[in-house]
This record gives structure tokens, C-alpha cells and sequence, in this order.
DNA sequence: TTTTAGCACTCTCCTGTTGAGAGTGCTAAA
DNA sequence: TTTAGCACTCTCAACAGGAGAGTGCTAAAA
């Protein structure tokens, strides 16, 4: 399928128009509104055209046309023409960045946030994790009884948490000197040193020992945690959505974290950090995003610690300039997370 | 206004029938659906009786009446017969927190994917936090430079984290030792403590122990955390909210945190643990709310952490079974935490 | 005094019709 | 290859009519 200039030409116009009014584009409507050298006729020719190589799609016999998927991917494929965000816009937003309270969670609600302005859109951006959980100081708090807060920092600040129960009491100083030795051990975390540092606990230490690294075991392979979302009501001021049903399917998947997850996973895998993946109607895959796109890239440290973040809309969506706010934001982000986490 | 028993009956009727059909309900579909001993025009007397109370409403002349807010309220002030889960239900719900991790977190996001699926609607879950917070802990962990991470353990094993930037490098020894005595005052926390360990130290650890302070006094002022939200979808499915207007309102307060947290400590404020708090119509004072209700909770313990439930949904909603259901779990938070995190 | 049957009236909602408008595809001429 | 012209198609908004549901009122029955 190759296309002419012209076709290309009468392609974008059409998506943009479509982008813009939500409805389907006509051939008189395209020539004046532009002020194209050539008449509507010529338009309906190549529309046909175009029609045929299923990039466009007629609702009705005597409709305008409507790009279809297809048509979309095509344009994101090899229309789009990079645009970089306004200065100023790009001011205001590292602006809010440096202002905010030096915190991750901070930083990541405010991406969420901003995305979600900027786009109009929903947006979600996960918590930068390592590939593989580097454990870096452990804490035992005891609580009550047998109850221990187990408090783990991973490499880059990750903090997790899991209310463990020891088969007897122990007293605080035992627990705190349990965690040192398990802190010092975990930075080396050699087999060797494990078995060392069993040999020197007695009954009691050892139990405490199999139930931390049980426990750590399974945060190691724990994914993604927290998934921050936001502007999820932005979608519903969409004439598309305007259907609850839609609507509800559409949110529905925000809210279901692991279809969620199942997507941010398998989607980012074969992104690069600085890379931008764009999913148009669920691309064949997803059915629950068949009326929605999706523009996500990674963030962060690929050596040390990555997120995703994203912007979640309806195919109708301005993808040039959602696609650089998405691209912008994960820069800053990725600036933020290296100056301040890499060790 | 004194109701007769016939009309708290009609009333009880009225709106059982409209939270079923999100339809106006009519005398003679009322007779005929409920046998009742009477006839349609006696209904239709004391349906206008109560439409001048202003408990009930026509949407148009000649359509059958629907309860006001006013109605609503009467019905859950004076009418409402407090039903107990059944026991199948109650059971299925304790199983599920027993049998899940033993995680503050994994708590409040069950339960609130619990209560959003018991009363499919909207629910929301605050973490339980004590009135004052008090300190029980203090790790310092150096990131790289001048960063460090300091990790707050809280009494009940709330932990609030933040970077800070110290005026110069510090090893991470250093910031062991200052984590550890400033551990051991916080316990006590007591003014002369403080001025003791001051002097004990140099003047950097003078400084870090003013920047420790700032901050902890920044974190003791702060509000509740993280609010766990689910079932925002549901909403979606009531008839009311074909309308993605409405909708969208709906879904902002949830999305807009100030405006949640606003919502809830104003009102949690005279609420006791175990006692119930029932918003209808935004009472008034929640512009935003005026199509939707919420029913709201507290647990925890009053001597120690408290944190709200609740359910937000139509006004058109099953009161007695969203409030035995938020009554419920409640409870079973209550007990949970109470059980593990108190000290 | 309370309840009920009957009736006229009102309002919504569904259905069918009609005409305007927008858009198309095709054909023949430029 | 492009364009003017034309017949045709389809949607959409407006309107009218009729069925249905529900009401309020009145007068009779309990």
C-alpha cells in the first residue's frame, strides 16, 4: 500500500477534522474549510481510494468518511510529524516538577496529574521499580505479641511492608539487632554468607531468618506496585463515551489493576527507555480497549530502576501533541529518578 | 409532620419499589403488585398527603411519584428496619480478610473491593491513622550525596517516607547512630530530651536534627494518606448516570482528593466508631453530590487509629443493605486492626 | 367519616411521516 | 487527470397522532 502525497495529504486533513469535531468529514466540508486546490470531486475520488485501503470507513452510504484503526496507525506510523511541546508549556510543567516536595510518590502523582490535564485525558503512571528487587536495609518493628512489621528498602528508595507473625515474642533489641545482621548480609546477599549467619543464630534466630527470607522471596518477584491514575473522569466528557456502557468498559479497565498490569507488561517489554508505544483500539488484542488508545512510554534508569506512564483515550485522539506531553513527561521523570535514587 | 402508619407503609412501598425500577411508581401498579387491602384511590389520597410533606414528589403531572430527598432521609431516619447480612454473605466476607495477607494494605484494598461489590457502587477506604501521630521509629538511609531517605514508622505501623537534603554527605553509619538516638527520644519525645540531645551533638548533627524535625512536624499535621477506591464503574450502570454529565460529576469527587478528604473529615467528625453517617443528596452543602448519597463509617480504635469507610452511590440506593454492609465491614477492619496493629 | 368507583384530564412516549441537508458515486465534458 | 453536474441515499429534526399510565376530583357506598 503505497499512497500518494496527495492521498497522504487528504488523510491527515481528514484525521485532523475528524480529531477536532468528532464527526465524519465530507469532501465539499474538507475543500472549503482548507481552501484546497482541487474540488470536491478529485477529494471523493481519492477518499475512495483511501476507502478501499481500508483507512477510511463510511458510517452510512451518505455519510463523510471516518479513519479506521487501520487509517490511525497509518498516520502515527508515517504522518505524525514530531512536534515539541510550547516553551512555555514545557516551562510550566518542570516548573510543578521542582516545586513539588522531593518524593517519589509526589512526583508520581504529580506526572498522573499532569498527563491527565494536559491530554484530557486518563492517565496512569507506575512506580519506578528495578528489574530484579535489590534489598538494601531491612527493619523489624515489633508491634504487638508476635506481630512484627517487617519494613524492607529496596535499591532506589522502593519501600515495602508485610506484618509477619514469629512463633514467640521477641523483644524489640533482639529484633533490631536480627535486622542489622540481615542488612549487612542482604547487600552482599551471597548463599555463603546465609549459611554463616544461620550457623551463628540460635533455634529462635533461625526460625525468624526462614520466615524474612520466605517473605522476601516473594516481594522479590512481587511486579508493579502501586499504579497511580488520574483524569479518569476526563474520558467520560468524550462524545464517544457519551454511551455509559462504553464509558463503563473504558474505566472498567483502569480499574481492574491486573488487566492493567497484564498490559503495562506486556506492552513495555520491548520498550526502551525514551521510547513511545502506541496502542490503537486495543490493536486486536485487548478487547475491553476496542474504543480507546493508549500512548506509553518508560521511565528512569534502564540500569537501575524503570516505570511506565501513560495517557488513555479514545481513538480520536490529538496524538501528535499526546504522544510529545507523554514523551516530555517521562524525561522529566527520568532526570528526577536518576539525579535522586541511583546509588 | 406525623406520619399515620398507612402512610409510612405507602412511603416504604414507594421507595422500595423506585430504588428496584429507577421508575416514578403509581397508586395502581402499587396495589395490584403488593395486594394491598385498598384501593388505588385511597393510595392516590395518601400519596398526595405525602407529597405536600414534601416527602414525595411528580416529575411531571401526570406521572407516579418519587421519593424526595427529603423521603429518603425520613425513610432512613424513621423508617429503615436494620437488617442483618445474611450469614452466608458475612461469612464469605470475614474468609476473604482471613485468608488474604496479613497487610494493613491488602486490608483496605479488600475492603474496598469488598463493599464495592456488595452494594455495587462506588466505595472508598482511608487508612486507619491515629489522631495525633506519634513517632516509633526513625531510619535514615543514604540515597547518594547529600539525599537521604528517612522513613518514618508511625505507632500502628503507618509509615511515611521523604527525602531530605542534608547540608553535606553523610555516611551511612552516621545517620544510623542519629536515627537511633533520635528513635529512643521520640519514644519519650519530650522537650528537655530534645535540648539534651542537641547538645550532645555536633554541628551537623544539629542540623540534621532540625531538618528531622521540620519535616516530622510537617508529617505529624498531615492529613490521612493514601484513599483506596473501587468500583467506580458501577456507578456507571445506574440509570442515573446515563447521562455522562451527571456521571462525570460523580466521578470527580472521587478523583478529587481535597475534595474527598474534605468531604469525610467534616463528617467523620461526630462520628464514633461503629456509628453510621448517612449523606443523601449532598445534604445541602455538597453541590456536587446532589444525585448521589454515601453512607459512611469509622473503625478502628477511638483510643488509638481510626480510619472511614464508605459507599457512594445513587440516592436511589438499597440504604439497608449498604449500611448493614458498611456497618459489617467496618467491623471486621475494627477487629483486624485492633488486633495487630495496637500497641 | 372514610373509602372507593368512575371519569375527565394531562402528560409522556412511541411511531410514522415528511422535508431539508449533507454526502456520495457516476458520467461526461474540459 | 480533473471537474462540473446530477441522481440517489441516508440521517436527522420536526411534527402529528394515538396509546398508555397516572392523576385529581366528585359523588356514592360503607
Amino acid at each position: 500500500m503505497r499512497l500518494t502525497d496527495r492521498q497522504k495529504l487528504i488523510l491527515t486533513l481528514i484525521i485532523h477534522e475528524h480529531i477536532q469535531t468528532a464527526q465524519p468529514v465530507g469532501s465539499k466540508m474538507l475543500v472549503s474549510k482548507y481552501n484546497l486546490a482541487m474540488s470536491s470531486a478529485t477529494i471523493r475520488n481519492e477518499m475512495a481510494a483511501l476507502t478501499d485501503y481500508n483507512l477510511l470507513r463510511q458510517p452510512h452510504t451518505s455519510a463523510g468518511r471516518v479513519p479506521t484503526e487501520e487509517g490511525y496507525r497509518y498516520f502515527v506510523g508515517n504522518l505524525i510529524h514530531k512536534s515539541t511541546l510550547p516553551t512555555t508549556t514545557r516551562r510550566t510543567i518542570t516548573h510543578q516538577f521542582y516545586q513539588s516536595r522531593q518524593d517519589i510518590e509526589q512526583w508520581l502523582k504529580l506526572a498522573a496529574s499532569v498527563l491527565a490535564n494536559q491530554s484530557q485525558a486518563a492517565s496512569l503512571v507506575t512506580a519506578p521499580h528495578a528489574e530484579k528487587a535489590i534489598f538494601k536495609h531491612l527493619e523489624l518493628i515489633a508491634t504487638r505479641g508476635r506481630q512484627v512489621l517487617m519494613v524492607l528498602v529496596l535499591m532506589g528508595g522502593e519501600i515495602r511492608q508485610q506484618f509477619i507473625t514469629l512463633p514467640e515474642p521477641v523483644p524489640q533489641e533482639r529484633l533490631s539487632e536480627i535486622a542489622t545482621q540481615f542488612s549487612n548480609l542482604c547487600v552482599r546477599s551471597d548463599a555463603e554468607g546465609i549459611s554463616r549467619l544461620r550457623a551463628y543464630f540460635d533455634a529462635l534466630g533461625q526460625d525468624i531468618m526462614d520466615i524474612l527470607l520466605a517473605e522476601m522471596a516473594l516481594i522479590e518477584e512481587s511486579a508493579t506496585g502501586q499504579i497511580y491514575l488520574d483524569g479518569m473522569s476526563n474520558v467520560l466528557s468524550e462524545p464517544e463515551f457519551a454511551e455509559s456502557d462504553e464509558a463503563r468498559q473504558a474505566l472498567h479497565i483502569l480499574e481492574e489493576r491486573s488487566l492493567l498490569e497484564n498490559l503495562l507488561s506486556s506492552t513495555m517489554g520491548n520498550t526502551d527507555v525514551g521510547g513511545i508505544q502506541v496502542l490503537i483500539g486495543g490493536e486486536g488484542t485487548w478487547e475491553e480497549l476496542r474504543q480507546c488508545s493508549v500512548v506509553l512510554a518508560r521511565y528512569g534508569d534502564p540500569n537501575s530502576m524503570t516505570g511506565s506512564i501513560g495517557v488513555l483515550g479514545p481513538i480520536r485522539m490529538p496524538y501528535d501533541r499526546t504522544i510529545s506531553t507523554v514523551q516530555f513527561v517521562a524525561n522529566v521523570l527520568s532526570d528526577l529518578v536518576s539525579e535522586t535514587l541511583a546509588v
